[in-house]
RNA sequence: GCUGUGAUGGUGUAGCGGUUAGCACGGUGGGUUGUGGUCCCGCCGGCCCGGGUUCAAGUCCCGGUCACGGCCCCA
């Protein structure tokens, strides 16, 4: 009875001050650059995310016919309702369109640490853009967030890549178009799965062994130059990685990302430069990941729109900043407790309340008969500053008694001056 | 889909065949005090469900349910 659906969290306020904190850091990096916050319905049509076969995203939808029978799926990930909003309002949105949100994200799949079946996914994305600048742009929010909260450059790591790679180098093995996204959901396991497995998966899209050594080698490059020598001097994607790098160094964020050919991301929509953050101990899982997605909206019915994002979930960037100690203590933020020390002061305490809440104070008016002991307890417990005491003897002068709990001066100030 | 561990007051836990089932937090009443934080005392409140073994079962066995991990797989 006292417990919730499998998989899910409840946040109690010493949980909930945690994550209003981890979501204000969000929200002020994607802010300091611009970025306004939207927000979508958490249940959508189940067929917005039936596309891609293969994708995990699809295997694990959380879904179901609801009274009407519709098929309808709690949203596993933000960038289908984004690129809806977005469809639904193109040509009259001016561009570039730079927004962000935390959404609340469902999958239903079996439970394990750090993975439930929901969580809170920061994305951040801007639509309405080709430029490379877009993408450097994306990068910058998020070293301002890992700088906001007080993570460095020695505790991880930003790897990007490009799905163009990938391309160039399926395109000279004869793969393109559904093939090729096919064969980059396979290939991004190619470091979990054994070799084997992949050389079978790839086996079913027509590749072969040959192919799979090709694959691997090329990921295997983690400097440009390697990659050049391998794609080509007109190669299209080392250009643009040279060209991301170079704006990289403009932002002066260099020493927070990496190059790394093994970041391809399972999701088939992407189409440009592709990045993931993971601890630079590698002891994680992803703590982030994003891309360029410019053809998202003809998959589904629509006009192109070039777009970039990012999805950031809040599990794993916890279990990061518990490890290195940067979780802070909060207190409740009451500031002050106003408390009537007898039954007939009660309405007293209120209007004392009242004029303090009006001066902007957060104050918790003790409600019921409790004695001087309770207070001073419940003023400990929520780490209030003030104990605000109106007593007969006092009131009757016009004054309220005020403790300052941390201090322990205490002095009688009139009602006018609260 | 496979697998391991565990379920004891409201919460977190100790107890490993016979205990008045212990402790901490909490709630509540009181002592001390300046109607006053620390401190001290009293009280409230518990063995997941169903079978079985035994003179005796939180404790051992079987089944169920739930929870938490791991594997597979991976936003």
């Amino acid at each position: 009875m006292t417990q919730g659906v499998r998989g899910t969290r409840d946040f109690y306020p010493e949980d909930m001050r945690i994550r209003n904190w981890l979501f204000d850091n969000f929200r002020n990096a994607a802010r300091s650059h611009g970025f306004e916050e939207y927000d979508a319905p958490v249940l959508e049509h189940e067929e917005l995310y039936t596309r891609k076969q293969g994708e995990e995203i699809t295997q694990q939808l959380y879904n179901f016919e609801d009274k009407g029978e519709r098929r309808v799926a709690l949203r596993p990930e933000m960038t289908p309702s984004l690129a809806r909003m977005v469809m639904a309002r193109a040509g009259v949105l001016p561009t570039p369109i730079k927004w962000f949100s935390i959404p609340q994200c469902w999958r239903y799949e079996r439970t394990q640490r750090g993975r439930g079946r929901e969580h809170y996914q920061w994305n951040v994305d801007v639509w309405g853009s080709n430029a490379l600048e877009a993408d450097v742009e994306l990068l910058s929010v998020l070293v301002n967030f890992f700088e906001g909260v007080g993570l460095t450059a020695d505790d991880l790591v930003i790897k990007i890549s490009s799905r163009k790679v990938l391309e160039e180098v399926l395109g000279s093995l004869g793969i393109s178009g559904d093939a090729f996204a096919a064969t980059c959901i396979i290939v991004d396991k190619m470091d979990k799965l054994s070799e084997d497995v992949v050389a079978a998966q790839l086996a079913e899209q027509g590749l072969g062994a040959d192919a799979v050594t090709t694959i691997q080698s090329t990921l295997g490059v983690d400097d440009l130059d390697s990659l050049s020598a391998a794609l080509g001097d007109d190669s299209a994607a080392v250009s643009e990685l040279a060209g991301l790098f170079d704006l990289i160094d403009s932002y002066g964020i260099a020493d927070w990302v990496a190059f790394d050919a093994s970041v391809v991301r399972g999701l088939a929509y992407y189409t440009g430069p592709v990045f993931e953050a993971h601890d630079r101990a590698g002891q994680l899982r992803a703590i982030c990941g994003g891309g360029r997605y410019d053809r998202l909206l003809s998959s589904l019915g629509g006009k192109d729109m070039p777009a970039t994002g990012f999805g950031f979930g809040d599990m794993v960037i916890m279990e990061l900043l518990m490890d290195k100690g940067l979780v802070p203590d909060l207190p409740s933020g009451n500031e002050d407790i106003v408390i009537a020390i007898s039954e007939d002061l009660r309405s007293a305490a209120m209007s004392v309340a009242s004029r303090l809440r009006a001066s902007g104070r957060s104050v918790d008016l003790v409600l019921e008969d409790k004695r001087m002991k309770w207070a001073f307890r419940h003023a400990e417990r929520t780490g209030a500053q003030r104990l605000v005491m109106v007593m007969p003897e006092e009131w009757a002068a016009g004054n309220v008694r005020i403790k300052n709990l941390e201090s322990g001066e205490e002095s009688d100030v009139a009602v006018g001056d609260l």
